[in-house]
Formats: C-alpha cells, sequence, structure tokens
DNA sequence: CTATGGCACGGATT
DNA sequence: AATCCGTGCCATAG
C-alpha cells in the first residue's frame, strides 16, 4: 500500500515510451538482461553504475537502501509480503553456465523466445557446422511443451532438401543432451533414450526396453500380470521393472525442467540443476503459520543503470556532426532507463497483491490455488488486462517449497479442481466412472459436467476407470 | 446398456 | 481478433 503511494509517479510521456514500455513487460528477466547488456555496449550515454549490497544480507538492490529484510523486520502479519528488487545469486547462475561456454555469436536461431530450444542448442552446437545447426533449430523449435517432436524427421528433410537420415543423425544428437531423450517422437522413444544413457553408468534391467517397446501400453494401464507374461517373467518381476522406469525416466523429458522433481536429477551429471532460473523467488520469513512471505523480483543486471552524466555535460561541446547522434543516444538511454523502472514497478505491484491473494497455494500446494483471471487482477490494480497478461506471460517463478513454476499457473481456472479430482481417485476404493467423479466433485462445490471430468483425468495422466486397477504401489 | 473419447460450438479469456 | 476451455452430442468400445 504504502509502497505504492511513494513511488514517483511515472507517468507514460510519450507513445514511444508506453510502446517500449509493453515489449520489455513481456521479456523473461533474462531476456532484458540480453538487451540491456547489448544496449550498454551500443550507447555511449547509458552507464551501469556499480552495485549496491545490503550491508545486512548481501543481496544486491536496485537502490541504496537497505534490504527490506534487514531493517528491522517488524512484521507480524501474513498480510503483508516483504516485496522487493534484488539480484541474488540464483538469478543469475543459470545463464551464467551457458553465456560463458560458447560465444554468442548472433545466431539468429539461437535468441528463440523459448529457453528450451536455446539452451538444448546450446549443448550441441560444438558438434554441428553451421547447416546442421539451422537444422537442429528447425526441430527444437518443433518441439512441444513436453519436449516431444510434433514433427516427422521426413517432413524436415524435404524442408531443407536433404536426406532424413541427416535429420535423424541430429536428432540423435538432441536426444542424449539435457534434458535426456528431449526431441523424440513418441514417449516411448524418450523413455529408450534414456534407458540406454542411464545404462552406461549403472545396471538397468535387462527386460525394461522389451517392456518399453512392446509392452508400453500395459505399462501405462499397470496391468503387471499380462506385461510378465509378455515378458515371460512373474508379475512381480513386472513391477519391478515397472518401478525402475517409473522412478529413473520421464516420457515427458521437458515436464522435469518445470521443477516438480528437483530430487531426480541422474547421478554423475554436471549440469546445472536449475534448468530454468526464476524471474521471481517466493520465500518465508520463518517457519510459522503466519509468516510473511518474502518476494524477490529479478533485476535483470547487477547495480544500477543510469545515464552517464558525464555524456550529459559532454553533450554541450558535442562535434558537430555528432550533435544529433548524440541527442538521440541520450534519449534511448533515458527511455530504456524509465521503461526499466515501469517494469520493476508494474511487476512489484502485481505480485504484492497476486502474494496475498494466492498464499494458500504458494504454501500449501496446488490443492489450495483460488481462480483469479488476469483480467480481474488489471481491475483491482487499475491497469490494462493486457498489461497483465504481458507481465505474467514467460515468466517463471520459485516458490517456498522450491519447485519453479510458470506464473501463469497462478491464473490457472482448474488446477485446483484437478488436484481435488487426483485425490478423489487416490483414494477411491474401486474404481470409480467419470460421472461418479463428477457427482462426487459437485459436492466438493464443484459442479462440473461429466465430459469435464474424463478431460481433466487426461490432463492428469489418469487413465479411464475400466483401465484402473488399485491394488497398491504408489 | 454404460463409460469414454472425438468433434465442434459458443462463450470467456487473453 | 485469436485462443482457450467447458460442454453437449454422437460414435464406438467394452
Amino acid at each position: 500500500m504504502l509502497l505504492q503511494r511513494h513511488t514517483p509517479s511515472l507517468r507514460p510521456l510519450t507513445t514511444a515510451h508506453l510502446a517500449q514500455t509493453m515489449t520489455l513487460l513481456e521479456l523473461t528477466t533474462a531476456e532484458l538482461r540480453q538487451r540491456i547488456e547489448a544496449e550498454l555496449s551500443s550507447n555511449p550515454a547509458l552507464e551501469l553504475i556499480e552495485e549496491t549490497r545490503c550491508p545486512g544480507c548481501g543481496r544486491i538492490l536496485s537502490e541504496r537502501k537497505l534490504c527490506p529484510l534487514c531493517s528491522q523486520p517488524k512484521f507480524t502479519t501474513s498480510e503483508e509480503p516483504i516485496v522487493f528488487l534484488s539480484s541474488r545469486e540464483d538469478f543469475f547462475t543459470h545463464d551464467r553456465a551457458l553465456t560463458s561456454e560458447e560465444d554468442n555469436s548472433e545466431d539468429d536461431y539461437t535468441s528463440s523466445s523459448e529457453e528450451l530450444p536455446a539452451y538444448v542448442l546450446r549443448q550441441i552446437a560444438p558438434e554441428l557446422n553451421p547447416d546442421e545447426r539451422v537444422i537442429a533449430a528447425h526441430i527444437l523449435t518443433s518441439l512441444n511443451e513436453d519436449g516431444l517432436l510434433t514433427i516427422t524427421p521426413a517432413e524436415i528433410a524435404r524442408y531443407h532438401f536433404i536426406p532424413s537420415y541427416k535429420v535423424e543423425k541430429i536428432i540423435r544428437l538432441i536426444q542424449r543432451a539435457e534434458p535426456l531423450g528431449v526431441g523424440s517422437q513418441t514417449p516411448q522413444e524418450a523413455l529408450l533414450v534414456q534407458l540406454e544413457v542411464l545404462g552406461e553408468t549403472r545396471p538397468v534391467p535387462a527386460l525394461a526396453p522389451l517392456a518399453i517397446r512392446e509392452g508400453f501400453d500395459l505399462l501405462s494401464r499397470r496391468r503387471y500380470i499380462e506385461l510378465g507374461r509378455l515378458l515371460n517373467i512373474s508379475s512381480t518381476q513386472a513391477r519391478e521393472i515397472a518401478c525402475f522406469i517409473g522412478d529413473n525416466l520421464n516420457p515427458y523429458p521437458a515436464r522435469m525442467h518445470w521443477g516438480e522433481n528437483i530430487s531426480s536429477h541422474p547421478t554423475g551429471s554436471n549440469l546445472p540443476h536449475v534448468y530454468y532460473s526464476p524471474d521471481i523467488i517466493i520465500s518465508r520469513l520463518n517457519d510459522k503459520q503466519d509468516t510473511p512471505l518474502i518476494v524477490e523480483i529479478a533485476l535483470p543486471i547487477r547495480g544500477t543503470l543510469r545515464i552517464n552524466p558525464l555524456f550529459r555535460e559532454a553533450i554541450q561541446q558535442a562535434p558537430e556532426g555528432k550533435m544529433e547522434q548524440w541527442k538521440a543516444d541520450m534519449e534511448h538511454a533515458s527511455l530504456l532507463v524509465k521503461c526499466i523502472q515501469q517494469r520493476n514497478h508494474t511487476i512489484v505491484r502485481m505480485m504484492q497483491r497476486l502474494v496475498v491473494f494466492q498464499r494458500q497455494f504458494i504454501l500449501y500446494g496446488d490443492e489450495y490455488l483460488l481462480p483469479i483471471t488476469r483480467a480481474a487482477l488489471a481491475d483491482e490494480l487499475e491497469l490494462h488486462e493486457a498489461t497483465i497478461s504481458r507481465a505474467v506471460s514467460d515468466k517463471a517463478v520459485q516458490i517456498p517449497n522450491g519447485h519453479i513454476i510458470p506464473l501463469a499457473r497462478f491464473f490457472d481456472r482448474s488446477l485446483h479442481i484437478r488436484t481435488t479430482l487426483k485425490k478423489l481417485i487416490e483414494h477411491e476404493t474401486l474404481p470409480l466412472s467419470d460421472a461418479d467423479l463428477a457427482t462426487m466433485l459437485a459436492k466438493e462445490g464443484y459442479p462440473v459436467a461429466r465430459r469435464t471430468v474424463a478431460k481433466y483425468r487426461a490432463m492428469e495422466g489418469i487413465l479411464p476407470a475400466h483401465l484402473r486397477l488399485r491394488p497398491q504401489s504408489l
């Protein structure tokens, strides 16, 4: 509340200003960082002044303030989240790992808006010649959100007029990059690749590949008896194989990327465990029930950006021909600085409200997510809905349990219903039909159509009732 | 006959 | 204006 009032009013001055604020808003912090670095090296009017660390905790802050955490925490109520801009290590580790490695010789295809394709490409780029990189980029941008390939190698081959074995060769390379199995066409294929790589460092069940290849649908239906028959082993052994697969492999390579399981990184992997760097980190101040939440919003760069005062003075005596240019640079720089401030301001305000509203969700999980639309939030904050949309898009948030989730999940309209549905099915004694589940959900206060239950089930990867035996296993 | 998945329509959301 | 989502209707599998 107070924060907002005291912030100097950042009124949009020109349409250019407005337009740029908009575009900056939808950038990820990492993307914005690149953008600023580029500007910094090309524009002499822009200057980066040394970082200001909080004397208390060492966090790097936007302004010469004491970090809100260290300035005498007098917070007693959970109503007030502590929101501030900071740039601690977590915000940087990720892309340092990437940028330090290879050059970034303006390959236009690496600047895709998604991080996953770029991430993978960086890993394999050294092994490819320029032509192959184009193919690889094509493949990587054709992945769905699970990290599976949505088109066939033949299509790519045809598009580039090359034999398809070349495409397949590149795909094989991609599959062996992190996340393992990415770029496969089917879940099976992904599993097989993972199995293969895993097998190089430690023993794996000999029959596992066969189980995946031949008995994949039995596997996913948990039909262990039939699976056992197929493989000529007992159902117990079949179950063991299934467990191994479930514990160590992931049919949707990209999903691991979004947090969920921090525990299951393959042993011996020297790759960073944080795949997507968060734009925002939410943590709790203490372990008490009513602990205030701490929201740290990533600054795109360390230190503070400003117009170089020397440049400002020098402009008076600019050489004849340069005057125009210098003035333009000044304009440009100050615009950028203002826009970044505005971007931060918007995100701060948004998170401030959002964290209060979704507190239960942040602390206790999916089940407590309250449905809210971007439009409603925009209304409360007196911002345009498009603004919120942009601010939300592509951002990642780290929540107190360590998972990194897309900010968009805060606006998921049905997550809470889906999780209660999952619970219902987990606790069921005998398989319930979709219709049954629909009535049960209605009793819980979620009136949804039978057809919708089916869809939620599918989203959660739960099988239909008649394929669901329910003895044990986790 | 019942339980599900597919297709497609309309309204909400972005 | 484009997209997403819940739902109803219908075909199909069990």
